[in-house]
DNA sequence: GCGCGACCATA
DNA sequence: GTATGGTCGCGCC
């Protein structure tokens, strides 16, 4: 056995993954036909797999634990001893799991009388002082004592590296402090005692005062309170802990690390042991490997396709090709221009391919020195045009709609049937992967593409795409209709087979591509002689308050930063800390403020400070500065397929965020306005989340209070405070109104009482209230827990699915959180989808119209936005209100309410 | 020039 | 307590 010098050493700690792996809950499931377990085995073997693909040249070592006792029990006989004994369905799959890794040609080592972490350690000295590079894969945190420069952690479960730097990230302190960590906490899994009381925050703390365990011993007289005196009663025993907690790092090995190296992996028994044990997948990647076919599995890479990427420069081949795609009936089409923004973007060139492999680019302005002479733009659209528009063709590509945005400067249409990836992937999983081309060609076709930047450099001296050289745009630009076309064979039968996400894409999300495209085209009037005013009488309000903020303080500083504000807030003018950030510093949040400028003049003017400076440099600078010259009108583009839920979102400029609770923010609606004759009109869904809930849950009471029309927040105040409807005060309202957003939320009690400012008992009585009341409402919220957990996702009314992976998660915080957006998807989710069948529905009685005085502008997640001409506001107004209540059937009525003014602000 | 945390705007 | 996007300061390279 041989190690390259080179490569770096992974050392594998088998047995803490064979534990995790047998907890892991959909791995508890597999075993042979005949009952012998495998899960564990699968998953230590896919941990091994997944190490052999993130380092291709890694020397890697597996380690176990040998049975019986070791040295620590030589030292304190309690060690380990709660442990209760292996089970047997874990016990069986040891021996198997031996086997494979030895026949798979890797150095296996278990070493009795020491344990996996002390081999490991030792290893890791060894490499260390040999500089070689080393990469230890474990779950157990324990071993962070062990990182050096040369020398990493990483988690093969959940992804995530360690070095230095990582250690004193996660822990607070550096890698040489982790045993004193240790020491101090005790571990009451392995029964090691530590000081009472005293955790992870206690523990770093000490140590960043004392700096190591002595320092800790030395001081323990200086530490006040209980804390202290669990300290010094402990003081004896911290040094068996001590040495307890230390990973060994001189045990006596069989082989030194320079010995250790691979085999040659033995097939046949390979073969064997697969086979026996049932693990299929397993079985068909090597008998890939070894060139024998197997039955189709989708998660076994594609195999590699040759490419023949092609440059058209002359009118003849760009015929020939133009033809191919029409014979074809299905083709991937792409544009490359000189911008992301679409508005200013200009065609560069197009390219396409009919078969996977196959791909042809045509550049049209590429204009660096030296570049031939190519087919000129109008030419190469008028020929493409035809099949753009095509009934029969069908067209596939990767966010399309920016290309259909681009080519509609040109008078170019894209029509007909449409297919974007980027959606199919969005609704087949829209968690799994961000859905731009380079990530979904690494998961769905084991792909790595070239990147933008890899051609065209990045930062500041970024190359548009027209100075890029043919030689090398043609084979990016081929290899992205390539590509695209190979992700829809490889999506589409994905979706295909799940009728609901299927019907989700064809039905929503690719019909609404062409509504979004035109209302992004179309844009939104903006008064930017308004805003600049507005923006003028901020600035002076906000040099009025930033002097006498400097005088308050004594002395000049950023009001803006929340550091130098702390500095003069709580160092120097000794304010008391309220509370405090996720990373320890004293918090300068609006809350925190709000508390303090009851009894302090300073927080007061910060508070405004902040609010005016985010409406100017947000709003009512920025807003005029991204009107398009060419149409005098701002353009957002919403994406769809950033949300896990199904939204919309809006970007360049956002326009989902525009103020609307504080007075000054209501102003900055006011420059949204309509053109001559025309009005804005804004029509909302109301409460269409709760309705939503009422519909999904079926709880009888609260099916009533929408159908008989009620003030819903009422109608639960009056039934949780016992009260009849018309005594509800405007406090209990404002509870029950808190109530209900917080169900919507998937609220805890804490989260209640936080939100409506009474005890956590109070609010826990409240909730208990309002499931008695509304007893069908709880029963959903725990069905869909359930659901969630049992399928790993949830579905919205019209089948669209969001997975949620954290909901497996062993840390209590992120399941909890999982679970809250799995309560909240389903009604978030449905919400989207209705509204954007809305959308559908008007748009298509519109474009029947026929009528230039009608156009939608803009999306709010619960409300659509109009310009209106006023001879025809009042009854189009009507019909749309009429369309978007028939939006979706539910149990009960769906309530569109609308507003008309001369702008944004006056339609509310 | 870039990435990240804190903060804050919306539904 | 859910879901987003934008700006700023600041440390880093």
């Amino acid at each position: 056995m041989t190690a390259n010098a080179l490569s770096p050493l992974i050392l594998v700690d088998g047995s803490s993954y064979l534990f995790r792996a047998y907890h892991v809950p959909y791995l508890q499931a597999l075993s042979t036909s005949d009952g012998q377990p495998t899960g564990a085995i699968t998953g230590v073997l896919n941990m091994i797999k997944a190490l052999k693909k993130d380092y291709p040249n890694g020397n890697i070592v597996v380690v176990f634990d040998a049975k019986g006792k070791t040295f620590r029990n030589d030292l304190y006989p309690e060690y380990k001893a709660n442990r209760p004994p292996m089970p047997d369905d874990l016990r069986s799959q040891i021996a198997p799991l031996h086997n494979i890794i030895e026949a798979m040609g890797l150095p296996l080592l278990v070493i009795e009388g020491v344990e996996a972490d002390d081999v490991i350690g030792t290893y890791a000295k060894q490499a260390n002082e040999l500089g070689i590079e080393t990469v230890i894969s474990t779950g157990d945190k324990d071993m962070a004592q062990l990182v050096t420069p040369h020398v990493r952690l990483i988690n093969t479960m959940t992804d995530t590296e360690m070095d230095e730097a990582g250690v004193e990230e996660k822990f607070g302190i550096k890698p040489d402090q982790i045993i004193d960590y240790l020491t101090l906490m005790g571990d009451k899994v392995d029964n090691i005692p530590g000081v009472e009381k005293c955790g992870p925050k206690t523990a770093v703390k000490w140590l960043k005062e004392y700096g190591t365990l002595e320092g800790v011993i030395e001081n323990s007289d200086k530490v006040k309170g209980k804390i202290g005196e669990n300290l010094r009663s402990a003081l004896e025993q911290l040094p068996l802990s001590y040495e307890l907690a230390t990973i060994k790092t001189d045990c006596e090995l069989p082989y030194d690390v320079s010995e250790l190296g691979p085999k040659q992996a033995d097939t046949d028994t390979l073969l064997e042991l697969y086979t026996k044990f049932e693990l299929r997948r397993l079985l068909a990647e090597l008998k890939a490997a070894n060139g024998e076919t197997t039955e189709a599995d989708e998660e076994i890479t594609p195999a590699k396709i040759d490419t023949h990427y092609e440059t058209i420069l002359d009118e003849a081949t760009l015929d020939t090709w133009l033809t191919q795609l029409s014979d074809a009936g299905t083709f991937a089409f792409d544009t490359e221009t000189t911008s992301l923004d679409y508005m200013k973007a200009e065609l560069v060139g197009v390219s396409f391919c009919c078969e996977a492999g196959k791909a042809a680019y045509v550049p049209v302005a590429h204009d660096y020195v030296g570049a031939p002479s190519q087919l000129s733009r109008e030419l190469v659209l008028e020929k493409l045009k035809p099949l753009l528009a095509s009934d029969t063709l069908v067209k596939v590509g990767q966010n399309l709609k920016y290309d259909a945005n681009v080519l509609a400067k040109y008078n170019v249409a894209i029509t007909g049937p449409v297919l974007d990836t980027m959606i199919e992937s969005y609704c087949y999983n829209s968690v799994a992967t961000r859905h731009n081309m380079d990530a979904l060609a690494e998961k769905y076709l084991d792909h790595k593409t070239i990147h933008f930047e890899d051609i065209a450099g990045k930062g500041a001296k970024q190359l548009t795409f027209n100075q890029i050289e043919l030689e090398k745009a043609a084979p990016y630009a081929a290899e992205d209709a390539d590509i695209t076309l190979r992700l829809h064979q490889a999506l589409y039968p994905k979706l295909e087979k799940e009728s609901q996400l299927l019907s989700v894409f064809k039905e929503i999300e690719m019909p609404l591509m062409p509504v979004l495209a035109r209302m992004e085209q179309g844009g939104v009037l903006i008064d930017d002689h308004l805003l600049t005013e507005q923006s003028h009488q901020i600035g002076a309000r906000l040099a009025q308050l930033e002097m006498e903020a400097h005088d308050i303080a004594g002395r000049a500083f950023n009001l803006a930063s929340p550091k130098q504000l702390q500095e003069i807030l709580f160092d120097e003018l000794k304010i008391p800390v309220i509370k405090k950030t996720p990373k320890g510093a004293p918090s300068t949040a609006e809350e925190v403020l709000e508390e303090l400028a009851l009894d302090y003049p300073l927080p007061k003017l910060i508070l405004e400070h902040r609010g005016l400076s985010k409406l100017k440099s947000t709003y009512t600078d920025k807003l005029p500065l991204m009107i398009a010259p060419s149409t005098g009108h701002v353009h957002t583009s919403y994406n769809q397929a950033v949300t896990v839920t199904g939204r919309l979102s809006s970007t360049d400029p956002n326009l989902q965020n525009i103020p609307i609770r504080s007075e000054e923010g209501r102003k900055i609606r006011q420059a949204f306005i309509a053109p001559q004759d025309h009005k804005v009109v804004a029509i909302d869904y109301s409460q269409i989340e709760l309705r939503i809930m009422a519909h999904l849950s079926d709880d009888a009471g609260l099916l009533t209070a929408f159908k008989e029309g009620r003030d819903i927040h009422q109608a639960t105040a009056a039934e949780i405070f016992n009260v009849a409807l018309d005594d509800v005060t405007s406090n209990q309202r404002r509870s029950a109104k808190a109530i209900n957003f917080g169900l919507i939320y998937g609220m805890s009690a804490f989260g209640l009482s936080k939100q409506i400012g009474v005890g956590r008992n109070e609010a826990q009585a409240y909730m208990d209230k309002y499931f008695e009341r509304y007893p069908g409402v709880l029963t959903y919220m725990e069905d869909t827990r359930q659901k969630a957990n049992e399928k790993g996702y949830v579905e919205t009314l019209f089948g669209r699915r969001l997975y949620l992976p954290e909901i497996k998660s062993r840390n209590g915080m992120r399941k909890k959180a999982a679970e809250r957006a799995a309560i909240n998807a389903p009604m978030q989710g449905t919400a989207a989808d209705i509204i954007k069948k809305a959308m559908l529905a008007v748009d298509a009685w519109i474009v029947e119209q026929n009528d230039p005085r009608i156009k939608m502008t803009m999306q709010v997640h619960d409300e659509l936005v109009f310009e209106i001409h006023q001879d025809i506001v009042e009854e189009t107004t009507a019909k749309i209100v009429d369309i978007m209540n028939q939006a979706a059937e539910l149990k009960v009525p769906l309530i569109a309410e609308a507003g008309i003014g001369m702008n944004w602000d006056e339609a509310h």
